[in-house]
DNA sequence: GATATATTGAACCACATGGTTGAACATTCC
DNA sequence: GGAATGTTCAACCATGTGGTTCAATATATC
């Protein structure tokens, strides 16, 4: 396997506040300035400029400066790479509905059996 | 939608961390004391004490004290949590899959079209 | 050229982080 | 009881974090 423990730092650090969160909620649905990822937030320009420089260190947006106006685009490879990191433990959180399942499917046979009986 | 946010928080952080991950990573193979997790890692006791405390804190191990020993579970259901989350953009990072999927598909149109010409 | 707009840079603050060390605690073993 | 084992606590350190403010830069508009 690749060596993305880096870049999964930077990722799960990015995801791991809500502000910046939210701002991925945004770009989802538009692209996005830097102003109008600001605005929604009681937050300084400023401030919401350094969450911007996280995501885009993370890979999570691609910034296009166009004139003064810098526009943002979610880009989704990481959040891939992330993704398929955690399915690695999928299993662990089906277990629960694994066991159920195996569950009813004794009780069906147990019921089937009394039934011939 | 539940207020989950403190607990993505929570989680993401846990994971943006790779001793923490790798942690993780045993624990998915069996249930592990403080000491099996800390001995991997070149790094005092007590360090690997905290990286667990952050991770029961985020609720992906369940710690089960027996005596002086401190055997850890991993618990996954915030895993599942977060990865719901990250699904909600899935469709992001299969975009470029469906493009690429249209253009051969209107290529073979083409094509089609050229032979009948 | 002057002014308004969009963004970053730099300096700062309070606080959290990942790590250490050494002492303390609790339990097990001889 | 005494010694070894497994773990945490407390104090500390260097660095990073999320936030601010104010100045600087670059572009657009009048």
């Amino acid at each position: 396997m690749v060596e993305h423990s880096a870049r999964l730092d930077a990722v799960f650090h990015a995801l791991s506040d809500p502000t910046r969160r939210a701002m991925l909620g945004h770009l989802a649905e538009r692209d996005c300035t830097i102003g109008e990822l600001a605005t929604p937030f009681s937050m300084s320009f400023a401030g919401a400029s350094k969450h911007v420089r996280v995501l885009e260190r993370a890979g999570l947006l691609r910034r296009r400066i166009r004139g003064r106006i810098h526009q943002c685009r979610l880009q989704a490879e990481r959040l891939a790479e992330a993704d398929a990191w955690m399915r690695r433990y999928e299993h662990f959180w089906n277990d629960r509905l694994d066991t159920l399942e195996a569950l009813l499917r004794a009780e069906d046979t147990s019921r089937a059996k009394k039934q011939k009986d």
